[in-house]
DNA sequence: CTGAATTCCGAACAATGTGTTCGCTTATGA
DNA sequence: TCATAAGCGAACACATTGTTCGGAATTCAG
C-alpha cells in the first residue's frame, strides 16, 4: 500500500464514518464535526486529507469501479452489457452504493454516475450502428434516466427484485423502442 | 385574493428572490441571509412566514399545477397523455421550472414531481389493462426515469429540442416497450 | 378619515457549524 | 534508534440559523 499506515487509516475512518452518517441521517443533515466524532478523528487531522464534507463523499468514488468500459464486445447483437453485471456488483457493494446513490446520498454523486453511465451507453450505440445526432443523446438520456431511475429505487428499498429481475425490467423497458429507433437510422 | 397586502407582497419577493438566487448559484449555496436580502425583507418577517429554505422552494409547487390528474380519457389507444402538455406548459413557466426542478434546484422538488409522475403512470397503466404487480412497478420506475431524465436534460440546457421533439423522444424510447409488456399482461 | 389591528422592521441574541492555526505528543519506517 | 511525518485538541474568527421584542409603518373596516 502507499503511504503511511496512519494516513490509510484515518482517510478509512474518515470514509466509513460518513457512509454510515448517510444511511442515518442522510447526506445533508451530516456535518464535519459529526464524521470526525464518529470517526474519532481530530477536527485538524480531517481537514489536512479532506477540504470538506464532499471531498469525503466523493473520495468513494474510486471504490465505484464497476462503471469500468464494459468488457468490450460480448455477444455481437446483445445491448447494455453493462447492465446486468452492474447491477450484480452493486449488490456486493450494497451498503457503500446505498449511501453514495440512494435520496439520501444527495445527489452529487448521482449526477456523476449518470454523467458516466451515459457515455457508456452512447457509445454501445454509436457500435450498434446509430449515428451521432441530437436524436440520438434524447433516446440516450431516456435509457439512462430509466436504468438510474431503476438504480435509486432498489437501492432506497422501494423494490426487493433481484439484479435479474431488474435486468430483465429494464431491458423490457427500452430494449424494443430502442432497437425500433436503431433501425431507423 | 385573500388576506393583506403586504402578505402577499412579502410572500411573492421572497418566492422569486429565491429563484432568482437559485438560478444564479444553486439550492445549496443560498442562504436565508442571501433571500431576504434580495428579497428586501426583514429577517423576522422572512421566519413569520416560512420555517425555513426549503419551505419557500416547496411554496413554488402550487404554481406547478402542470401536473394535473391528466384531462382524462383523451383518444383511448393513447399512452402518456400527460407528456406534452406537460413540457409545453414548462415551455412557458420555463425559468421557473429551471430553477425548481434542475440540477441546480437541489432535489427536494424533483423527488416530488418523480412521485406524483409515478401515480400518474401508474394509473394510465392499469386503466390501459395492466394487473398490479411488483413488474408494473418496475416499468413504471423506468418510464418516469426515462421522462424527468429528459425534463432535467432540458431544463439544464442540454438538450435545444422543442417540446414536441421531446415528446417523440419519450415515446420513441419507451412506448414500445412499454406495449410489449402491457401485451404480455 | 380615523383608529385599531396587523404586519413589518431591525437589532440583538444564543446556538451551531466551518475552516484555520499552533504548539505539543505520538506513531512510523528507515 | 531517531528524524520525520502524522495526529491531537484547544482556541480562534467567521458565517448562518432561528428567536425575541419594542417601536414604526401599512392596511382595512367602519
Amino acid at each position: 500500500m502507499s503511504g503511511d499506515r496512519r494516513v490509510r487509516r484515518t482517510r478509512r475512518m474518515v470514509q466509513e464514518a460518513l457512509v454510515a452518517l448517510i444511511l442515518e441521517k442522510g447526506y445533508e443533515a451530516v456535518t464535519v464535526t459529526d464524521i470526525i466524532a464518529r470517526a474519532d478523528v481530530g477536527r485538524s487531522t480531517f481537514y489536512s486529507h479532506f477540504t470538506d464534507k464532499q471531498d469525503v463523499l466523493l473520495s468513494n468514488l474510486h471504490d465505484l469501479a464497476f462503471l469500468r468500459p464494459a468488457p468490450a464486445g460480448g455477444e455481437p447483437g446483445r445491448l447494455f452489457a453493462f447492465s446486468l453485471p452492474m447491477l450484480e456488483h452493486v449488490r456486493e457493494q450494497e451498503r457503500l452504493v446505498r449511501a453514495l446513490l440512494g435520496r439520501r446520498g444527495g445527489g452529487p454523486v448521482h449526477a456523476h454516475g449518470e454523467r458516466l453511465l451515459a457515455g457508456l451507453v452512447r457509445d454501445e450505440l454509436l457500435a450498434a450502428g446509430a449515428r451521432a445526432s441530437a436524436a440520438l443523446d434524447l433516446l440516450v438520456v431516456c435509457v439512462v434516466g430509466a436504468f438510474m431511475g431503476l438504480l435509486r429505487a432498489w437501492v432506497d428499498g422501494e423494490t426487493a427484485a433481484s439484479p435479474a429481475e431488474l435486468d430483465a425490467a429494464f431491458r423490457a423497458a427500452v430494449e424494443p423502442g430502442v432497437r425500433a429507433v436503431l433501425g431507423r437510422l
